[in-house]
Parts: structure tokens; sequence; C-alpha cells
DNA sequence: CTTTTCTCCTGTATGC
DNA sequence: TGCATACAGGAGAAAA
């Protein structure tokens, strides 16, 4: 499931195989895959005839190729989200949505997406870099525009629980359901807590443990459960070997040897230590 | 306005 | 064996 380093690793993929080369034809094949395109998949296909990609950008989980007009192909991988740079006699994947072929003849790029969550859009490029459809979305811990104090404060004013903020995209972006369990495991902090009622250094420490999980991810090649996640050319990562938290429920605790726990949150799993991540006590009815 | 819930999708694993 | 069900979850729309 790509969060950020997932999504790291292919930019970078994409700037060693795409960036600097023209596109000379773009088939939209999949019925789902630009539906964040306003004009279409036909006006997708379209624009994207005789352009040339001049950089391979990223914030969070969202990835951008820079195009040499004013615009960007936005690529967010969604759940299953495949960018595959390959030979263009390659067998066609079942789950391929869209192609790209090249000026130079060289291998095609194609989006591959299994459960469709994931897609394509040409948006504005701003000035300052950003396409206009990525500009709700808050800086990551890696850009030089993030400013963690800010988080801390803007978190510290919240009354919901301190998971639900880690993975909203407007507060700080490019942490998913893996990192934010294995950021809280790190700081011994259960994700039910409500933000403001931790300490702001408590905040900052489980940004700082959401940074350096994603950092030792990335030096990794990103996490991968199956063959789903892979990087352009269908290699996959390894940090799932070293996962603390995730996925971990009735194996012991790596810190205390307690058995893990499974709970259910916002309708999804996550996974915790009983003594190290204690419940908060319930909320007093008000 | 802010915050929370619902919904989209398909392959794999599990249970009866 | 075959069918039904649960599960995975990012993000935006809809609801509260």
């Amino acid at each position: 499931m790509p969060e950020l380093p997932e999504v790291e690793v292919v930019r970078r993929g994409l700037e060693d195989h795409v960036v600097g080369r023209h596109v000379t034809r773009a088939r939209i094949t999949g019925v789902r895959v630009a539906r964040r395109h306003d004009a279409g998949p036909e006006d997708l296909a379209a624009r994207l005839h005789d352009v040339t990609v001049t950089a391979a950008s990223r914030r969070g989980k969202y990835l951008w190729l820079a195009l040499d007009g004013e615009d960007a192909l936005i690529v967010h991988l969604g759940m299953s989200g495949q960018m595959l740079v390959e030979p263009a006699d390659a067998p066609l994947e079942k789950h391929c949505h869209a192609r790209f072929d090249f000026s130079d003849d060289g291998p095609q790029l194609r989006f591959v997406d299994q459960r469709t969550f994931g897609g394509l859009a040409l948006s504005p490029l701003r000035p300052d870099g950003i396409p206009e459809s990525v500009a709700h979305i808050a800086p990551d811990p890696f850009e030089p525009a993030y400013d963690q104090a800010a988080v801390v404060r803007r978190m510290k004013q919240r009354d919901s629980a301190v998971k639900r903020a880690l993975l909203d995209q407007t507060l700080v972006s490019g942490i998913g359901n893996i990192y934010a369990d294995e950021a809280l495991w790190r700081a011994q902090v259960h994700g039910e807590r409500l933000c403001s009622s931790l300490t702001k250094p408590t905040l900052a420490r489980i940004l700082d443990h959401a940074h350096d999980v994603m950092a030792e991810a990335l030096g990794q090649g990103g996490t991968s459960f199956d063959a789903l996640y892979v990087n352009v050319n269908g290699a996959s990562g390894y940090f799932d070997r070293s996962l603390h938290a995730y996925g971990r429920a009735g194996t012991q605790c790596d810190r205390c040897g307690t058995i893990m726990r499974r709970e259910q949150f916002m309708n999804r799993s996550s996974f915790s230590c009983p003594v190290c991540q204690p419940r908060p006590r319930r909320r007093s009815p008000s």
C-alpha cells in the first residue's frame, strides 16, 4: 500500500526512466482512471500528445510529471497503482489503464491498477511548483516547506484522535495506516488518545518518529506485503521485515514482549501494544 | 466552518 | 468443491 516512501521510490524511477523523454501518444483505456480529470479521458489523452516530461515531483502520496507546457500530469497510486516502464511488446497487464509511447522508441510507461483507487489527471502548475489540484495537501515531513512547530500547534488544538490527525493529509502529508501505527508504537502512544490531551513535545516526538520510520523505509526501498506494490522496474521493497506494529497482532511486542493487539478504528485495523500503548480512558460524558 | 462517516474497487484468504 | 463473506485502505463526497 503506497505511502510516502513507496511513492518516492516510484518518483525516482520516473526521474531515471521518463524525465526528458517526449510523449508521442497516450492511450487512456480504463473507465475510472481519468475520473478526477474533469474534461474526461479523451481530453486527457489528447492533451498528452506531443509533450515533453521535464520533471518528476512529489508531495506526500501525490506524484506528478511536469510537462513542457504549464501543466502537470497528476498520478495518484491509490491502493494498488503502479507505474511500470516496460518494452512495448511486453504482455499487457490485466489491469493496465493507460499507456504512453515515446519518440525515442524506448520502453513504454504504463499505469496499472487492480483496485482502481488510483488515477491520472492534468492540472496547471502554480508558480510555486505545486499543481493546483495538489495545493490542498499539506507539505510532507521531507519538504523544506514543512513546518513541524506549526503542525504541532494545529494538532494541539484538535479534539480528535491523534491517529486521525496523522492520517489527515491536509495537516501533514505522506503518512498512511502503516507508518501511523509504526510512529505511534515508537512514541508509545495509543492512536485514540486525543491530540489536545497530549503535550506539544509528545506530538513533536510522534511526528519525529513518523519522519524517521519513513526515512528508514525509503532506505530499504519501501514496504510491500504482496506483489501489488512494485517500483517502475517491478521490484518490491523489503521494509515489511522491519515493522514493529503493523500486521503484528498475536505476536510479541519487540519492546516488552506483550502480545500485540488489533483494534478497529476509522473502519481500519490498528495495531498496538497493550502495555506500551495503553488505551485512553473513556471520554467523560459531557 | 470543522469533523466524521461513507463509498469507491477487486483479488486473496477464510469459513461453512 | 463451491459459494459467501471479510479484508485490504487513500481520499473525496456527503453528512453531521
